[in-house]
DNA sequence: GTGGTCTAGACCACC
DNA sequence: GTGGTCTAGACCACA
C-alpha cells in the first residue's frame, strides 16, 4: 500500500486482489477477509475496504453472501484479464506508440527487453 | 480537452503545448497567447491556464517577459524531448513489459503497429 | 434460495412455506422439519431457520409443541391468503398503477399474460 | 425523504432525481446542486449525497465536470425509462401475476383502476 | 460474527 | 467554490 500515491488506496487494494486472482492465489469461491479483518491487517479503515469490495462486486469479480462474507466469482480471472487487456490496448498502447515515435526509440526495445 | 479524464486539465494543456514544440509548430521566442486569450479559446478558467504556464516556466520550457507575455525558451524542444525520454524509459517501459507478459501479449505488436 | 437477493433469506424461506400451504402441500397439523433438519437441507444456518419459524409463529401460521416440533395451524391457509391479499391491495397495486402509467405500459399486459 | 424506510436514503434521493428527469424538470446538461448544497437542503450528509451521485454516474445518468459540478447526461431520460421498464417487466410483473392468480384477483382491476 | 448505511469532520487536488 | 478520498465511530439487519 502506498498512502502517498495519487491512486486511491481503495483502488490499490482492488488491484492487489486482482493480481492474486491472476496468480491463482485466489480461486473461485475462496473467501476473502472481512472488511474489518482486512482493514486492520492493512491499517486501513473498514469503510475504505468496503469501497474496494463494492467496486469489485460491481465489476463481477467478487460476490457477497449476506452475513457471511465476500467470495471470488466463478469467472473472476477471465474478467480481470479481459479488463486489463482492454485497458492496455485502448489506453496504454496508443500513447506508447505515439511516444516512441516522437522520441525516436526503436520499437524493438520491447522484444529485446522481453524475457 | 477532456474534462472527465483523471489527468488534470492544466497538465493536458501543458502536454498540448509540448507537442506543438516537438512538432516545431512552436519555435523558440514564439509568443504564446495570454492566459485570458488562451483560456477563452479552450473554454477554461484563466486560473487553470496560469497553472499550466507556471508549470512550463518552472520546467524551463517557456519564459515570461513582464507585462508582455510568455515565450518559448531556447532549449525548449530539447528539454521536452529529454523529459519525455526519461519518463518513458524509467516509468513507462518497465510497467509495459510486466503487463504484456502477464496478459500474454506478443511484444511484436509494437513493431507491427509502428508506422 | 437466492443468497444475493435483497430479500432476507429467512423471509424467502417463510414465503416458500406459505406457498406450500396455499398449494395444500402442507395441511393443518402437518409437522414441518426441525430447524436443524430444514437448515441442513437448504444449506442455511439453523439460526436463520429459527427466525423463519418465529415469524410464522407470531403470524399464527404455525405453532409449536415443546420438544416435539412445529406444526401448521388450523387457520393457516386463510391467514396467508388474507395477509397476501391485504399486502397486495395496499402496497403493491398503487405502485404498479403509477409505474405502468409513467412507463407507458398498457394495463392489458396483465390480462394478456394471465394464464 | 423517508429516513425510516428500509430503502437506503442515497437510493431514495437517486430515485427523486430520476423522477425529475422523467418529468422533464431536469434536462440534459442541467446542473444539479453540489453535494454540500443538496445535502444541506435535504438534511443529509454530503457523503451520502456523494454516494447518490456516484451511483447515477456509474449508470450514465449524470456526468461530472471536475471542480464545477454534476450535470444531467444527454441520454439520461432514455436510460432511466429503460432501467425502470426493465426492472418492472423482469422483477415486478412475474410476482404480480403469480400473486393475483393465487389470491383469485381478477386481472381487470388494473384496467379499471387505470386513469 | 458479517456487510450496509450514515454521520461528522478532515485533507487534498482542481477550477 | 467543486468533487474525491479517507478516518472514526455509530447503528442496523442478517447469519
Amino acid at each position: 500500500m502506498d498512502f502517498n500515491s495519487n491512486k486511491p488506496i481503495y483502488l490499490q487494494i482492488a488491484d492487489t486482489i486482482c493480481e492474486r486472482i491472476l496468480d491463482d492465489q485466489l480461486k473461485p469461491d475462496d473467501r476473502i477477509p472481512s472488511v474489518r479483518e482486512y482493514g486492520a491487517q492493512l491499517g486501513v479503515n473498514p469503510n475504505t475496504m468496503m469501497r474496494t469490495y463494492e467496486k469489485l462486486t460491481s465489476d463481477g469479480i467478487i460476490y457477497n453472501k449476506r452475513g457471511i462474507g465476500y467470495f471470488i466469482s466463478q469467472g473472476a480471472r477471465e474478467i480481470v484479464l479481459e479488463n486489463e487487456k482492454k485497458f492496455f490496448l485502448e489506453n496504454t498502447l496508443p500513447g506508447i506508440l505515439k511516444t516512441i515515435k516522437l522520441l525516436g526509440i526503436d520499437p524493438s526495445v520491447f522484444k529485446e527487453n522481453y524475457k
